[in-house]
DNA sequence: CCAATCTGACGTAAGTCCCA
DNA sequence: TGGGACTTACGTCAGATTGG
């Protein structure tokens, strides 16, 4: 038996029922340098932790984990005992977490979900049977060009899995990602380069001249580029951004008559007139494929850019986030 | 192999503390 | 002062270990 927290000895006359010590538990400090005892630790303490953690209250986590409450008080007792720190004190009616219990919490909350995706779950992955909801953070173009291929994916290998695409800036991708909020993020975002955030890049790209007409598949002279009236797209992503800085490095100044938000706006303002646009090869493919746009390069040498996937490090091993980034890999990845 | 013993976790009952 | 919340002693039980 672990040796009690207090000293509580009880004289005889007090018919075995104890006094109430001071408030401040005398908790047995671990020395630096003392070996962790492994036969005292239970991962299931770890689980009263957090939930203690999470309701404030030793009485509702022991509610929520189905324990009779003195059950939960023991069991904090037991890694209070174990880590050498009360954890909670009593403050009011809620149980406050020491500094200790807030510096562990992340760890412990992170080491519960691991354990549970990767030490419970595993093996019994199946794209299948496995019904799961995908969030990926896509810009609007991205949308046409990602999603019809990895929708026929879904359907013929994950038939139970569906799709959600959401519109986030570019400036919120990493804090969504480490959330949770969105598993994936597909496109050029060279500023997604955080601690915890993985990459991998699918394929290399460049900009080329949309213009109206399907027939006008010639290379423009820089002359007729710069005479043309332009439309610019100014999406939140970073590529047209890129496009826009490299053409003011070159000095080739134009005349950019409309500004859009969004690459879907080209077709109905290109079609019939003399609007040139510099966009992404996989937009201007797109628009050709639908709209009958036409297709030039540019009359300059073109900055390339990687469009690549990214998630955050807590979700690197689920196995149907593995999967779901193998069928992207598949789908769209080429090397260059 | 089986019975005795040990160990540890849980529930009950009850004491203490704190706040409204 | 009463009620809610936490803690502890003690009894019980189940699983592990030990010894014949």
């Amino acid at each position: 038996m672990l040796e009690p927290i207090l000293a509580s000895k009880l004289p005889a006359a007090n018919a075995g029922r104890v006094t109430m010590p001071q408030r401040t538990l005398p908790v047995r400090r671990r020395r630096r340098g003392d070996s962790v005892d492994w036969q005292k630790i239970d991962l299931n303490l770890l689980v009263v932790f957090a939930e203690i953690a999470r309701c404030g209250s030793v009485t509702e986590a022991s509610k929520a984990l189905g324990l009779s409450q003195p059950a939960t008080s023991y069991a904090l007792q037991r890694l209070r005992n174990t880590l050498g720190d009360p954890l909670f004190v009593k403050v009011g009616k809620q149980m406050q977490p020491t500094a200790r219990a807030i510096a562990i919490e992340p760890v412990v909350r992170e080491l519960l979900e691991r354990i549970q995706v990767e030490v419970l779950r595993p093996g019994s992955f199946d794209p299948r049977t496995l019904k799961r909801c995908f969030r990926i953070a896509m810009s609007d173009i991205g949308e046409s060009y990602f999603v019809p291929p990895l929708v026929r994916a879904l359907q013929e290998n994950a038939p139970e899995m569906s799709l959600q695409v959401h519109s986030i800036s570019p400036r919120q991708l990493e804090a969504a990602l480490e959330s949770g909020e969105i598993d994936l993020a597909l496109g050029h975002h060279p500023d997604l380069v955080g601690a915890g955030v993985h990459q991998q890049a699918l394929f290399t790209s460049r900009f080329v001249v949309l213009s109206g007409a399907q027939s006008e598949h010639k290379v423009f002279s820089i002359d007729e580029f710069q005479k043309r009236p332009h439309v610019d797209v100014c999406t939140p992503g970073r590529n047209q951004e890129m496009i826009q800085l490299h053409m003011k490095q070159l000095a080739i100044p134009r005349q950019v008559q409309v500004r859009v938000s969004r690459f879907l706006s080209l077709p109905e303002i290109l079609k019939g007139s003399e609007f040139l646009a510099v966009v992404p090869l996989e937009v201007a493919q797109y628009l050709r494929r639908v709209a009958n746009l036409g297709v030039s390069e540019l009359p300059f040498e073109s900055p390339s850019f990687r469009l690549m996937q990214h998630w955050h490090s807590r979700f690197q091993d689920e196995p149907a986030l593995k999967w779901l980034r193998e069928q992207i890999r598949l789908q769209f990845g080429r090397s260059d």
